[in-house]
DNA sequence: AATGCCACCAAA
DNA sequence: TTGGTGGCATTC
């Protein structure tokens, strides 16, 4: 009886492979553990048994395995299932999934190593002079790899050379597969075996008599030996003796002492955790309870809080409640929003508990954070991550926390797969039977109308923890402010009025600029106008090259006008500032306080982030001017001042999700003014202060926004009235890609007859030399996703065969935010 | 994605 | 001729 195994290996492929495996390796290979497979010519590549069975390939003769990697699965059956849905549901290979899903470090690198054959005496005259070469670096040390073949000869392919000295039988050719995963090891120091015991512990220190430094440090040895049988760090045994370590040295070089490695865990809180009963109100207990009820009903939860209501306190006790039956907990947050604030909160009352996972970790730190969870020890009980922690290997998933569901940054652009945690984290939740609650002071659309439509429970916290009021808003006329000359650059009189109010009181300001770059949106400096797309609810973006206007959803264009289309004036310009700017205008302003800047570009760094926030939350900065990062999960006590400086820019973004996201981010940045007792104050300067987004921020009317936008959606087919499928096509030629744009949204139009918008090239065309277009796929509800995206593979494979599109690669982005 | 292979072209 | 480069088919 023969056995094949299918592979998943980490390549976009979109297809398993099929190897053989002799009983005894079926008997021990389980679903979910690696393999090393050979793969074309010469690669090996490990990858994941997804399956093993007994029928044989028919076109095809298996290959055997290489190798196996694990005692044990390191996937779970989950998460196979899981991949499979990413992979389906986001149109990519599992093979995408899979490179996602596992640190790097369990994806094997497989290199080629050169041997000399043992045996053979080597006839240096049947040998031309790169083999030469070769063939005596070998004899110097016993084996090369392709790489450093490569570069001993000083030519490009030392393929050809290494071959043919395998065929002569010189030497071997070897697969080498390394493990990259290296457990972090931590010095430690023992007494030597000789001094151990009462006395000849007072024959060492009276030895050490005319080495004080010596002996100090083999008292405090003992110190720390008497209370507890830990073994002793050197770092902390030379801290404590506040000594160095050449005089540790010179203990173990005399033979007193000697030093010993164990390997340790990277993930170590070492505070204590409170375990303190959390303190609700009468509303957290009453909305506590509603999400519980929505459990039972085996719901997804929504929980509409309104900023500074005691979300946070909420999701706690939901977590303690799973993690006491035993069960496993997952927290997600928006990558910006990990903060170790919330860390050290969670922390304190679950002590270590929670691990932490996101991209910036390192590969050994996730690896170990991977094997915690998958142990489902301990440590492993909850997981504060981004959205890549949704790949974790959980075995008893309880629960699932979506902070701040609203944020798009949940949805991964590139690389594939292009998932949106949140809503895959949805679907993790239902294969676990596990409860997920959603959490936002301002929910997406899509899940608001979910929980309208009783797709979702719905559960409202609106009032802030300790009766704290919300922010006064106040929204500043910049457009007759600029008339009446009271402008000071960016600052209209007002803000300047209330910062100084603020500074004098000793408190903090935070300035919110969005974009720091500069946006190309067509302004009037009159009546704040800037104009809009007629197909799609989106402002046109202007384009210098060919002086035209556009939106980049419909592919709508106008030549860039002269004169502002609603009041005729001509006083129109571009516009667009960044945080420096408003920066470098504060310096000037403000002399006698210190200024911080917090974006992109001066968050550079391992802790560039936590210092700028260090240093506001020590009130070493008065005022912070900062983009979206300064958004969410910040907690701070003594801002009680909060200005937009131009809301218009957000508003005007070109996007149909735009005035979605200014309201979502105008009244995230408004939370943070007055946390504390003190009522807070938010100024928001715009052109256009009866906009109806703005109006909707300053009443903090939620519901009105609701309607309003969906009603927009409605009317311009977009979600949650219409799913999205977005094709990005791009190529090297110009030509090719509008060609194949058009060949695409054609078939795709044959099916879909009015539902394909496109080709369009997006509003930067081109990038790192490859031409984009796009075409936009708008599938209403009641088409059937699957047949659809059947129908989408069928073109896609059709389009694949043909020749000249060859060299056109296509993005499909399912859900596109 | 990443090879190896084959067709093609410039220097020897 | 040689040897290097670039397109493209194939990978269980």
């Amino acid at each position: 009886m023969s056995f094949f195994i299918d592979v998943i290996l980490p390549l976009p492929l979109g297809k398993r492979f099929t190897y053989s495996v002799d009983p005894q390796e079926a008997e021990y290979l389980k679903k979910g553990m690696r393999v090393t497979v050979p793969f074309g010519k010469s690669k090996v590549y490990s990858g994941i048994v997804a399956d093993i069975h007994q029928n044989p390939p028919e076109i095809y003769e298996a290959k055997p395995i290489h190798q196996i990697l694990d005692k044990t699965a390191l996937i779970t059956g989950h998460q196979l299932k899981f991949w499979k849905w990413i992979a389906s549901y986001y149109m990519c290979a599992e093979g995408d999934v899979l490179r996602a899903a596992l640190p790097g470090a369990f994806l094997l690198e497989s290199e080629s190593i050169v041997k000399l054959i043992a045996s053979v005496e080597t006839e240096t005259e049947d040998l031309d002079d790169d083999e030469y070469l070769v063939v005596e670096a070998l004899q110097r040390q016993s084996s090369l790899k392709i790489q450093e073949v490569t570069q001993l000869l000083d030519r490009k392919n030392a393929l050809p050379v290494i071959n043919r000295l395998v065929e002569k039988g010189i030497v071997a050719l070897n697969q080498e597969v390394y493990e990259q995963y290296k457990p972090k090891k931590v010095r430690f120091v023992r007494l030597a075996a000789a001094h151990a015991g009462e006395e000849a512990m007072h024959k060492l220190l009276d030895e050490l008599e005319r080495a004080p430094k010596q002996r100090e440090i083999v008292l405090n040895y003992f110190s720390l030996k008497a209370h507890s049988s830990k073994p002793v760090k050197v770092k902390h045994l030379i801290q404590k003796s506040n000594s160095s370590a050449t005089v540790l040295k010179s203990l173990i070089n005399k033979g007193f002492m000697e030093e010993y490695f164990l390997e340790t865990d990277r993930n170590i809180f070492s505070g204590e955790a409170k375990n303190s009963e959390l303190v609700f109100n009468e509303y957290q207990e009453k909305a506590f309870r509603e999400v519980k009820e929505n459990f039972q009903n085996d719901e997804v939860c929504l929980l509409h809080g309104i900023t500074s209501s005691g979300k946070t306190e909420i999701y706690i006790r939901l977590i303690q409640e799973v993690i006491k039956e035993g069960k496993q907990a997952l927290y997600l947050l928006p990558e910006i929003a990990l903060t170790t604030q919330l860390i050290q909160r969670l922390q304190s009352y679950f002590g270590e508990k929670v691990l932490v996972y996101h991209s910036k970790y390192s590969m050994n730190e996730r690896v170990e954070i991977y094997r915690h969870v998958l142990a489902n020890d301990n440590k492993g009980q909850i997981v504060i991550g981004a959205r890549s922690a949704i790949f974790l290997p959980f075995s008893d998933l309880g629960l699932i926390v979506v902070d701040e569901e609203h944020e798009g940054t949940f949805k991964q652009f590139d690389p594939a797969p292009r998932y949106h945690a949140r809503d895959a984290a949805v679907v993790l939740a239902n294969l676990f039977k596990a409860n997920i609650i959603l959490g936002s002071a301002t929910p997406s659309l899509e899940s608001y109308f979910n929980a309208q439509h009783h797709k979702y429970g719905l559960v409202e916290l609106n009032r802030r923890y300790g009766d704290v009021l919300l922010p006064e808003i106040e929204i500043v006329d910049i457009k007759t402010k600029h008339k009446k000359k009271l402008m000071t650059g960016h600052f209209s009189d007002r803000l300047l009025e209330e910062i100084k109010t603020v500074l004098k009181e000793e408190e903090q300001v935070i300035l919110f600029q969005n974009r720091r770059g500069f946006s190309p949106i067509l302004e009037c400096n009159t009546c704040g106008h800037s104009p809009q797309c007629p197909n799609c609810d989106v402002s046109l973006t202007y384009h210098s090259h060919n002086n035209q206007l556009r939106c980049h959803y419909c592919g709508y264009h106008i030549a860039m006008q002269k004169k502002c289309m609603a009041c005729d004036s001509s006083d129109i310009s571009t516009k667009g500032f960044g945080t420096e700017q408003i920066e470098t205008e504060l310096k000037s302003l403000f002399p006698d306080h210190k200024i911080g800047r917090m974006d992109q570009d001066s968050t550079r760094g391992k802790y560039g982030y936590e210092k700028i926030i260090n240093a506001f939350e020590q009130q070493e900065i008065d005022i912070l001017v900062g983009t979206q990062m300064l958004t969410k999960g910040l907690d701070f006590r003594h801002v009680s001042l909060v200005g937009i400086m131009n809301a218009d820019n957000l508003l005007n973004f070109p996007d149909f999700r735009a005035h979605e996201r200014s309201f979502q981010l105008m009244l995230q940045v408004a939370g943070r003014a007055g946390r504390t007792k003190k009522r807070g104050k938010v100024l928001i300067q715009s052109f256009n202060p009866y906009h109806q987004i703005i109006q909707q921020v300053s009443t903090n009317d939620y519901a009105g926004m609701y309607k309003d936008q969906l009603e927009e959606r409605y009317n311009y087919k977009y979600p949650p009235f219409f799913r999205l499928i977005r094709f990005t096509l791009k190529s090297r030629d110009y030509f090719k890609t509008n060609d194949a744009g058009d060949w695409l949204a054609k078939s795709l139009s044959n099916v879909f007859d009015q539902y394909v918008l496109g080709p369009e090239f997006p509003p930067v065309a081109r990038i790192r030399n490859e031409y984009y277009k796009n075409i936009l796929l708008k599938i209403p509800q009641q088409q059937s996703l699957g047949k659809t995206k059947t129908v989408v593979h069928k073109i896609m494979s059709s389009f694949k065969a043909i020749g000249a599109f060859r060299s056109v690669k296509v993005v499909i982005n399912v859900d596109p935010v």
